[in-house]
DNA sequence: CTGAAAGCGCTTACAG
DNA sequence: CTGAAAGCGCTTACAG
């Protein structure tokens, strides 16, 4: 009937009952290993599978299970990419989803991955049609309004890695705050700095947010004078970052003595236009990072920032959603510590690592 | 009967075509803009859904449709990670992940990431079970041997990554003939370096084969002198890499003049292992990549590589897997062009990249 | 231990 | 244009 004939007949479960010379309740059993089917059974249908080398229907056990086995994870696709560095960024990404895929693992779940572009039309209804391939949904990034959460977490439960827990799903996320602080502690106490920045990330980013409140908050504590507003408004990417210290320069601002930067790929960008403009680093200026990716420590000087768990969050996303799944109920939010990785950028040299054990220093960092 | 009741029975199809007062012929038909359903059902119809917040089971559709409108994708997990640099290789996966997301997503596919570990049991009926899930396979590294491939292939086409096309399956890769060959150009014809060697990759690796053999064949053909076998062989990781030099140090052989690395990785090692025994890149010493992986450009010094268009090959590996989908026949093989990016550990110094244009060279390369 | 049968939630000829 | 019904390929009570 079709125009072109299937290359060959993809074979069922009825195909190997039938071969097997069993019902299809017994090569499900064997497949299963549900009830106690007679050695004599299992070994007529395994010998069935292998001969037509039967591969059961995910979509049907599926259906027939109420349950995909399937977690899937969706997050926003960027614009273009102008600093080549900026790539880097993925692996913030990349990272937490392997913990999710570590963590999906080990409950035989694999992982469905989909990105919404940011001017894709109709991106609740793009959700809504992932979810339906899913047990569970994980958001990268705030894609979704609360109302929208809500409707969609009536059919799958909802983890959210950018945002704040809503009524209906659960949030994880790193501890901006002590981040921020003890970024603040030791910029402004321990070096002593008393003019300082916050290059803000996304304007909409809850953990952006979170970190402008606490760096307001901390930096006023401890006594330092703060430069915020539009002028130091980031979005979280490289050129954001330089874009900010270029026009800070041009209009002939002073700069402060230390600038908090949003994330590490806004202190890369800002390095590279102070570098530019002939300002040093530290000297000149200090500058901090939030993420350590991994690029953290080969820039010029190697960047102070703040590590945080970022696989661990992947892990923690995907057992907190494979708990909530089939009850209802639970814990709203969870959040993971982070640690203070003190390098050059903000004044220290050479300072090994603080904090707990990790692998063993790179010998780049010696 | 179950122990947790359900937290709210999800809707279904006939919730909405009896809260509609339509039948589920019709409510699909609206759905899916099947049809040409009056103006008034599909007004009731979309009336019901919103009241309902239904999204449609995607295993259902998916059985019904012989379609899941996903493709699989599968690579190894490694062992430990001990350099912290070594979070890079993730890079290459992901990117490459990125492109068959992209290309996936233009066909209304989403991408069912899965692992493996490398001492897993039972690989093959892993793979079944993952293949099961979806409507095309791609296999980032060799898991399956031929027979077995095959086998899988009756139910899902399959795409490799790594390894050659058979009967079975087809296979993308990068031009590493024609890497290799631009690679000793430049470090025998063009640098004069007579004694080179070739610190290899995977053992089973096809790529580390065929850039293996092209080594020799052109070292060869240059007039080199050839350093090959036992005591040079890595494993695509940073360690390997180092553990390679170490030992040859150790065994108190001399070094060749050039060392080509079958990846940026083990370049990467090879380099703080040089380092670290005081041994000046390039001067006593050049090492190359292969991959240009972001970090190669941070290396002191800067790594010159051979650049795998690792985007294009995600993008094609889905096409191609799509393209073969419903239709059996097609290539069995795609290869895509890698470029020479010159920076200095070949002995160059502050040479800007050759080959076509990119994105603005970023500042830290100027 | 095993089989016949119902059911999972959709889509789509087939009639009307 | 619309509905009743079959069918997609599994799993699993329920009888036997």
């Amino acid at each position: 009937m079709a125009g072109v004939r299937r290359a060959k007949a993809i074979p069922t479960i009825y195909d190997v009952a039938s071969r097997a010379g069993v019902s299809i309740a017994s090569v499900s059993r064997v497949l299963n290993g549900q009830g106690s089917p007679k050695a004599e059974t299992r070994k007529k249908v395994l010998r069935a599978v292998r001969a037509l080398s039967f591969v059961p229907d995910g979509a049907a056990r599926a259906l027939s299970n109420n349950l995909k086995e399937v977690v899937a994870v969706v997050f926003r696709r960027g614009g273009e990419v102008a600093f080549e560095d900026e790539e880097e960024s993925l692996l913030f990404l990349d990272v937490i989803n392997r913990g999710i895929e570590i963590a999906a693992q080990r409950r035989g779940f694999d992982v469905l991955i989909s990105s919404v572009g940011t001017n894709d039309e109709n991106v609740p209804a793009r959700l809504a049609a992932i979810a339906g391939k899913a047990d569970g949904l994980i958001l990268h990034d705030q894609m979704l309004s609360e109302p929208e959460i809500a409707r969609l977490a009536d059919v799958v439960p909802i983890v959210t890695l950018a945002g704040r827990p809503t009524p209906k799903s659960i949030n994880v996320r790193c501890d901006n705050g002590s981040g921020i602080r003890a970024l603040i502690h030791h910029l402004v106490i321990e070096h002593g700095y008393r003019n300082i920045a916050y290059l803000s990330g996304g304007a909409d980013s809850p953990d952006n947010l979170a970190r402008a409140r606490v760096f307001e908050t901390e930096a006023f504590a401890a006594g330092a004078q703060i430069q915020v507003g539009p002028a130091w408004q980031g979005d979280y990417s490289a050129v954001g970052g330089a874009n900010v210290i270029a026009s800070l320069l041009d209009s002939g601002r002073d700069l402060p003595r230390a600038i908090v930067c949003a994330n590490d790929q806004t202190a890369l960008g800002a390095m590279h236009a102070l570098a530019r403009r002939g300002i040093k680093v530290p000297d000149d200026v200090a500058v901090t990072g939030f993420d350590d990716v991994p690029v953290a420590r080969h820039l010029h000087p190697p960047l102070t920032t703040v590590r945080q768990p970022i696989k661990e969050l992947g892990v923690t996303a995907f057992d907190v959603l494979y708990s909530r799944m089939g009850t209802a109920g639970g814990q709203h939010e969870v959040v993971l510590p982070v640690q203070l990785i003190i390098r050059e950028s903000c004044g220290c040299s050479h300072r090994p690592v603080v904090g707990p054990s990790r692998a063993p220093v790179a010998s780049s960092e010696t």
